[in-house]
DNA sequence: TATAATAATGAGAATGATTATCAATAGTAA
DNA sequence: TTACTATTGATAATCATTCTCATTATTATA
């Protein structure tokens, strides 16, 4: 995650959690560090798990509220993929978003990113945002697309 | 839900039930009804609840168990709407399905169907799904596509 | 730096949706 | 009708997530 970082030794986010009101704890910035390193798709007991490799007085509840106030700071995306637990990941880039979709395989639980959009694509979201915005007066915020079925090894068998 | 019935006492849907197995039970019969006759997005609780009224001696987890049937059949949508509990919806037409998408208020938890899709969305959907399978051997069986943001009353404030 | 105010924490209990168990019942084919 | 067995309802068990609360850590301030 390059150009995040300033020189100093605060991160990227500490401002805009300052600006928020909360504080820059010691669990905190380990939760934040645990999801840059990590490719995406972890749950909140994966997280705890590496979280507690490098700091094992963390606690599970301290995850789940960290990760709440993360999503709602638009900072972090939480998902579900219908295996009974929400998934979290790091937005890449606050500014420029690297957006992307997901394949979920119905069978094995396998999820595929997929960021490769036809340019096509990403201009009609836009207009159907803003067709949509006008005729149920919507204010939309972000969206979500996912394609399901069988990965390549489960349509196999 | 016209055309689906035909002449005779059986549902559209006994053929195939049986077909894959399944007894046509008084329980069953009961939540299809329901489903056929409520506006989407219930809860298995909401359904237990319309069905209790018509048959009291309804038990929650024979709901449960013939949601998981009828959404493994591909008969109902099963979503997750991020308020904890799973939301089903019958499909109206299994051979030409009126698919729809969601608006999801973040606020207030409103789900708004649309399904005046723009005729360039349909189109566009084929494309990547097209893609998709090809480049990822990703043998798609279904979508999901969600827009959250702030309904008109919670924008409003 | 020391202090006060209070946000944040971890442990553990509580919640609540969903699933599993099991003896009794009902649907089906013969 | 009978025999077979899928299905059921009650209820216990699971398990992810949230809540409670006494303790601790962070921050602004003096
Ligand atoms: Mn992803
Ligand atoms: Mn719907
Ligand atoms: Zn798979
Ligand atoms: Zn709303």
């Amino acid at each position: 995650m390059p150009g995040r970082w300033g020189k100093g030794p605060a991160s990227w986010w500490h401002g805009e959690f300052k600006g928020c009101g909360y504080r820059i704890t010691i669990p905190r910035q380990i939760i934040l560090k645990v999801l840059e390193e990590s490719s995406g798709h972890l749950s909140a007991e994966d997280i705890y798990l590496k979280v507690y490799k490098i700091y094992p007085a963390i606690g599970l509840a301290t995850v789940y509220r960290t990760l709440e106030i993360l999503v709602n700071m638009g900072l972090v995306s939480k998902f579900d993929f219908g295996d009974g637990r929400a998934r979290y990941e790091l937005i890449q880039d606050i500014k420029e978003p690297v957006h992307h979709h997901h394949l979920v395989c119905t069978n094995c639980g396998r999820i595929i990113d997929y960021t490769d959009f036809l340019e096509e694509e990403i201009e009609l979201i836009k207009k159907i945002e803003k067709k949509l915005s006008a005729k149920y007066n919507f204010e939309i915020k972000n969206h979500t697309i996912q394609f399901n079925g069988l990965c390549d090894k489960c349509s196999n068998k």
